[in-house]
RNA sequence: GCGCUCAUAGCUCAACGGAUAGAGCACUUGACUACGGAUCAAGAGGUUGCAGGUUCGAAUCCUGCUGAGCGCACCA
């Protein structure tokens, strides 16, 4: 049985007692039905009695008594304790949660799916890095979680379209040609240009592949080299994005906004709804209707389009291409365009308070030698996501980018990461997945097997280490749901974690295979089905992190 | 000055408003004639920054305070 169907049952009890007129209370709509941490609570605990107790007018404990006796008569039930102000404490059969080891393995790849958010369109932003330097660990956590987001939205049965926005328009990357073309000509770095090393290599590969660039005239150079640098360093950052595992369905150009009028048309579409002003020569949107500090410009008194009005335009196209939420995920320092842009959803006539999320991450931090090491793409001094990749593994790196919620800032001790990998929990957790392969190497070896669906009992599978597992392989769909709706990849690292250990538990604590001369019994078989089907999910929550499950480490 | 975010074990971090706040690492003590010891068992480690409030119940929600990071352009 799982979580699901239990939480329906008890609904269906609660039910039951209401028609019966023993209990004069609205049904919920959904009723919790949760893993207790304790297992003397029973394998399920709900506290749907202390929730309608106040409206039935009747102490928690007497509810949870008309509700235990329906629950009781159950197939599958074993035991309904009522305990603390009100819990209902569910105990069930061996045998019904042991099925569930069956479930899992025949269901394979598609464990853990479901239908929390099905048919939503969701157009996830992430990265969205200006293109005129490598991904910095920023952007790196956000190629993380943004890509494992995503894999889990469409696990969770949302539509889902992620896009990387180029910022190829607009004076940085006007700074960056610059930049590029003082480099190749050995000139000194113009003010506020950018330096690095990867200025000079871009340089380099310019000069190299454009013969005669360094004889055009200075402003057709200039124009050469923004051509030409642009293209280099998209390329590049495709490149590390591709390595590190992580696709976009879209990338988004937001000079295309400009070229195709797309930023002229949508201030018009801005001014229909009754948001766009004139003044002081500007052209403005009245923001301050949504909860922004202040209106903000679109045109400037000089005729020029603001970056804002970019980003309303590229809203509205998101929205034109179908989106019902769009998702951006920005790093801490952009927390003050939170409102601007929930704003410009706001000024087109749509919901803020849905079709558009704005998720803030906060920084990572990294450490060397007990000392900070600060990123910037200016100074040139920057940790990039090829470093990352280049010092933990691309696993290691999205692992442990993604174990953590998004709220919280993350320091990684180079030190640590780069001298002893295995303290990282992601070796833990691959590990299990390991010993599992390899206990399907050993049955082979002995040349026995689990048997056929119908051979297996399910009632063997009693013992607490078995019942632990069942218990949180169960809970596998609900994770993925939560982490899908909450936008919280870390969730489902972390159940991983908590699975791993289950496993490594499981594993000292109960013989899966015949030792010596023994025979392979019942309970083997059980047991290699219960494997195969933590083997399914660890595997499954891997892939939805983007961080590979290995046979062998 | 205004605003956003954050504050949990020595460290890095968890905890749909639920029962005794949990993992990993580090530390102490045990377990390898094994299905991979990259593991397990046990121990120690906490006034969840401080003070109030809401309720059956608060790390979680509300208010104030303290501390930290960040942001407050006709820049991009």
């Amino acid at each position: 049985m799982t979580p699901a169907e239990l939480s329906h049952a008890v609904q269906v009890a609660v039910r039951a007692a209401v028609e019966a007129g023993e209990l004069s209370v609205d049904v919920p709509e959904t009723v919790t039905v949760e893993r207790p941490k304790n297992r003397d609570h029973g394998d399920y605990a709900t506290n749907v009695a202390l929730q309608l107790a106040k409206p039935a007018g009747k102490p928690p404990r007497a509810v949870a008594e008309l509700v235990a006796a329906r629950l009781r008569e159950l197939p599958g039930v074993a035991k309904v304790d009522i305990a603390g102000p009100g819990f209902l404490n569910i105990t069930l059969d061996a045998a019904t949660q042991g099925e569930l080891a069956r479930s899992i393995v025949e269901t394979g790849q598609a464990y853990g799916r479901n239908e929390a958010l099905k048919g939503l369109k969701i157009n996830l932003e992430f990265v969205s890095a200006n293109p005129t330097g490598p991904i910095h660990i920023g952007g790196v956590r956000w190629a993380a979680v943004g890509d494992s987001l995503a894999r889990i939205l469409k696990a969770t049965g949302a539509d889902v379209t992620t896009e990387y926005y180029l910022n190829d328009a607009g004076v940085q990357i006007s700074k960056f040609a610059a930049s590029l073309q003082a480099a190749a000509n050995g000139r000194p770095v113009p003010a506020d240009g950018y330096v690095g090393e990867y200025i000079v290599d871009i340089a380099k590969a310019i000069t190299d592949g454009v013969p005669g660039i360094l004889e055009l005239p200075e402003d057709e150079q200039l124009q050469a080299f923004r051509v030409h640098g642009l293209q280099l360093m998209v390329a590049e950052i495709k490149r590390s994005m591709d390595e590190f595992g992580t696709h976009f369905d879209t990338w988004f150009s937001e000079k295309s906004l400009h070229d195709s009028g797309a930023v002229e048309k949508a201030i018009e579409r801005l001014r229909e709804q009754g948001h766009v002003f004139d003044q002081d020569g500007a052209i403005w949107l009245r923001t301050t209707d949504f909860g922004d500090d202040k209106d903000r410009v679109l045109i400037k008194a000089d005729g020029e389009t603001t970056y804002f009005a970019a980003d309303a335009a590229y809203y509205l196209s998101k929205r034109d291409r179908g989106s019902e939420v769009s998702v951006y995920m920005l790093g801490a320092d952009h927390h003050g365009y939170v409102n601007r842009l929930k704003a410009i959803a706001a000024c087109a006539g749509d919901d803020m308070n849905r079709n558009i999320e704005v998720k803030i991450g906060q920084f990572v931090k990294m450490l060397r030698d007990g000392e900070e090491v600060r990123m910037s793409k200016r100074a040139g001094n920057i940790i990039t996501i090829d470093d990352v990749v280049d010092w933990i593994g691309v696993d290691a790196a999205r692992y442990t980018l993604s174990r953590s919620s998004t709220d919280s800032t993350i320091t990684l001790d180079i030190n640590v990461l780069t001298s002893q990998t295995n303290e990282n929990p992601v070796y833990y957790v691959q590990y299990a997945h390991t010993r599992m392969c390899g206990v399907a190497r050993k049955a082979v070896q002995l040349g026995v097997d689990k048997g056929t669906a119908a051979e297996f009992k399910p009632e063997l599978l009693a013992t607490e280490w078995e019942n632990d597992m069942l218990g949180a392989l169960g809970e596998f769909p609900r994770v993925v749901a939560k982490a899908g709706q909450h936008r919280e990849p870390h969730h489902v690292a972390r159940y991983l974690e908590d699975l791993a250990g289950r496993y490594h538990r499981l594993y000292e604590n109960c013989q899966f295979l015949p030792k010596g001369d023994e025979e392979l019994t019942d309970t083997h078989r059980a047991r290699l089905w219960l494997v195969e089907a933590t083997k399914t999910v660890l595997a499954n929550g891997l892939a939805l992190l983007g961080v590979s499950a290995p046979e062998r480490m």
